[in-house]
DNA sequence: ATAAAACCTACAAACTAAGTAGGGTAATGC
DNA sequence: GCATTACCCTACTTAGTTTGTAGGTTTTAT
C-alpha cells in the first residue's frame, strides 16, 4: 500500500502543477487546500526539492514550484522517493536492490523470476504515467487508458 | 515489500508440496530445514489452515500437510492471506476494498484509474502462478517466462 | 497414563509511519 | 537596515505494525 507521505507527495505536486501560472506557491495554501498537515507536507516537500523536482523562494512572497514540466515526472520516481521500492522483494528490486539469503543462485530462483515479472509489470504504468496524467481532464480520459 | 511471514509461508508451502509422499509433517522439521523460528511458524500454519490451504493432526504422529493440489494455490491467495492487500490504494482492492475520501467519483479519478491498470497487471502475474510454479524445477524453466 | 504434537492466548520487543515542536537561516519589501 | 516572511533543519513523540516469545491446553497414538 501506498504510505499516506506518497499520497501527500500526489496531491501536492497535482496542485503545483495544476498552479504553474502562479509562480511560488506558499506551503500553507497546498496544505490547507489539500488538508495535509503543515509541518509534515514541509518535509515532503523539501524531500521533493532535494531530489530535484520542485524549486523554492525563500522570504516574502516565496514558496514552492515545479521545476520540470508535469509530463516529464513519471509516477515511479516520486513513489520510490516517498514510498521506497517498488520491487516485492529486494532482490529483485532496480533501485534498491539487495542480495537474499534464500536464493542462491536467483537465475534459477522461481520465487526470483516470477517477482521479477511483477515488478516489471508494474513498471510498465508507473514508468509511463506522469504527473500529467494525474491532472489530465475528463476529455482526455481516453489517453489514460492502458 | 512482502513481509517475512508472507515468505515464511512460501518456504512451508513449498517444502509441504515437496514432500507431500510424507504425510503430516511436524512444524519442527519445516521450522528447523527453512530457518525459521518455530513458535512464529506455527502461527502461519495456523492461518494457512484455516484458509482452508492445509491440514492438520494433532498427537503423536500428527503435523501439517497440503489439503489442495500445489497447482490449485496461487500466490495471490497466500500474498492477501499473509500480507494483505494486493492493491497499491484501498479503493482499487478487490478483497480489501475501502473508499477513499479523495476521489469523488471513482470512475472520473485518474489516480483510481491508474492504480486499477498496477493492480491488473500485478494480478495477471499472481493470480496466474501458483505453488506448483514455486518448485518447479529447472527444467521446466520455460514455462516460467511469461 | 504418558509423551508428543498441534492449538490458543497473551504479551514483549523492534521497527516504521505519521505527526509535532521549535528554532535557524536566507531572502524580500519597506 | 530591519522586520517580516517563509523555507530549512534537527530532534522528538505518538501510534501502529511486524516479528518473535512464553506458557499453558487439548488431542492423539502407543
Amino acid at each position: 500500500m501506498l504510505s499516506k507521505k506518497t499520497k501527500y507527495a500526489f496531491h501536492a505536486l497535482s496542485y503545483l502543477a495544476e498552479n504553474q501560472d502562479k509562480g511560488a506557491v506558499l506551503i500553507q495554501e497546498i496544505a490547507s487546500s489539500k488538508n495535509i498537515s503543515h509541518k509534515f507536507l514541509e518535509n515532503i516537500l523539501l524531500e521533493l526539492k532535494k531530489a530535484g523536482i520542485l524549486g523554492s523562494k525563500k522570504g516574502k512572497g516565496g514558496g514552492y514550484y515545479l521545476i520540470k514540466k508535469p509530463e516529464e515526472i513519471t509516477l515511479a520516481k516520486i513513489i520510490r522517493l516517498l514510498n521506497g521500492p517498488i520491487a516485492w522483494l529486494p532482490c529483485v528490486s532496480l533501485n534498491y536492490y539487495e542480495r537474499c539469503s534464500d536464493c542462491a543462485d536467483e537465475a534459477t530462483c522461481n520465487m526470483h523470476i516470477i517477482m521479477c515479472q511483477v515488478r516489471d509489470q508494474t513498471l510498465a504504468v508507473v514508468e509511463n504515467k506522469t504527473l500529467s496524467d494525474l491532472i489530465a481532464k475528463t476529455t482526455d480520459k481516453q489517453a489514460l487508458k492502458y
